[in-house]
DNA sequence: TTTTTAACATTGAAAAAATCAATAGTAATT
DNA sequence: AATTACTATTGATTTTTTCAATGTTAAAAA
């Protein structure tokens, strides 16, 4: 393979016209830079420059050579200033993802803080269910992702950010007469999402269910195909506050929210990423 | 200044997702290959790549240098590839130049000469006036000179191909009853190129007309002009025999033609190269 | 837990390459 | 014939590259 030093002094050979001018250009002894030449011309089995006392002219091989020895140069030189650019460990794209049930009311909030953090970095979001952002940022397709807690974040590092209550959603004209307890809930009336969601799971787990228990019929993709179903009185279901709080639950008149009392059922929201990620300091520094 | 081994070792490591793996693509060991990628690290001041057990994950900074570095050894490669494409000093193409009042009625002729010698090149023409033509040779912006000789080449090399007799063209009216001898031929009379055509040169050494004496009125660029004027009868001049027989004569109906006898007036016809041209020994070749 | 395995990092020695200063050689010029 | 202005070559020195062997570490297996 050759040298991109022996390129440049074909280049400025070229160019100057003369051995010791070139050499002098390339900061070099003038023997330094035959040789360079001379090497080069080895490697590539042709002779490049004719040489005589009056002036150095490039063969026609030497002036093919030159005009790619100048691409490459040149392209090295970008690729310097490029990395020049980028000492920062912070700048360049930071691909983020979060999953379906936090990303509409958490990310307008958090994004600013982010973007405080890296300032130098453009902020792609792509909203994934909760483990095909663990393999993504496992693989490195995604830098960073955020997540509803508990969860096996296998090697990665996380941090929680934060609680997140849930409240009860009920249909208007099943009546509560004081404060809601998670114990006093019928299972059987609980509509939950589909499996995959890591919300169901967590709501689940939130009412004392063991997994194996619930079989139920109906599932839906989002919360609104939820809330409507709860809104036609089939049934309740456990929000995310801070959904309910961003406005989800308006279109649909016949809901009622019900905050608990006692012991609140609740989750996390935290981030993961990879613990070798050269931005793993700033990632640490995000807080909520 | 990097190295374009450096860079491949970066490029198939972003490939390989390995050290080993990577070394092994690159037939070295996977300590120098660590250590070709350290090495690329310090200079460019960034880390390249995230390293865990499991997987080798380029940083934001390392995707762009893998991306430069991709672009840099395939334009190497490429350069490789051109350099042994052109092995043969022969390929590449030939620049030549021929003066005005040979190329139209020789090169026809010539060319495929050329081309059988040259066969890997594309031969590319220009017409240029004797001068011209030796300090564009000398200069290396032209390969190969077709002149009139003698002339004094400076430091070129040389061969002469043929010579070239001189016909005499005369206008209808003027009788000559037998043979033309150059040394009966009326200066006066005598039609010629501007100064600078070698052309005229030759013809009045050919006459034996020190360059002093003639300071005629009359100047011609080009051959039909100046056989527009012996066809009205203004005087007479000396045509190449090539250009005569080439039919140059056949729009002027009042001219005449008479070849000279005894000491024939010749110039010859020649090539010029630069000595250390790497064809030189093609040029040598060449006859006609 | 402990062992094993499969990585990457590091080290030290040896080989290869790059560099320079000095010198030789060579046309062209004085 | 001497001088000048080049490029080529040489030999010593320094730097770089490379490899084999070893160290280190985290995950997987026993």
């Amino acid at each position: 393979m050759y040298s991109i030093k022996h390129l440049q002094y074909i280049v400025a050979l070229g160019r100057a016209g003369s051995f010791s001018k070139a050499a002098h250009a390339c900061h070099v002894t003038q023997s330094t830079l035959s040789l360079g030449v001379k090497e080069l011309e080895r490697q590539m089995g042709v002779t490049l420059f004719e040489r005589s006392r009056k002036n150095i002219i490039p063969t026609p091989a030497g002036a093919r050579a030159i005009s790619h020895a100048r691409d490459i140069v040149e392209q090295s030189e970008m690729l310097k200033q490029d990395m020049e650019s980028l000492t920062n460990p912070n700048a360049g794209p930071l691909r983020l993802g979060a999953i379906p049930t936090i990303a509409p009311y958490f990310l307008p909030q958090f994004l600013p803080t982010v973007e405080r953090e890296f300032t130098k970095s453009s902020v792609q979001v792509a909203e994934d269910p909760t483990n095909m952002i663990l393999d993504k940022v496992q693989s490195g397709k995604m830098d960073l992702g955020v997540l509803a807690f508990p969860v096996n974040t296998r090697d990665l590092e996380y941090k929680i950010l934060f609680e997140e209550n849930f409240v009860l959603v009920h249909p208007h004209q099943v009546k509560f007469k004081h404060a809601v307890d998670v114990e006093s809930l019928s299972h059987d009336d609980l509509l939950l999402l589909r499996d995959g969601h890591c919300l169901k799971d967590h709501v689940l787990s939130a009412c004392n269910v063991p997994q194996v228990q619930k079989n139920q019929f109906f599932e839906a993709d989002s919360l609104h195909t939820l809330l409507a179903m709860v809104n036609q009185g089939y049934g309740m279901t456990l929000l995310p506050k801070m959904a309910v709080d961003a406005g989800i639950t308006k279109p649909y008149p016949h809901i009622e929210i019900k905050e608990f009392s006692g012991d609140v059922p609740k989750r996390q929201i935290g981030l993961v990423w990879r613990r070798a990620d050269v931005r793993r300091g700033s990632y640490l520094n995000l807080d909520f």
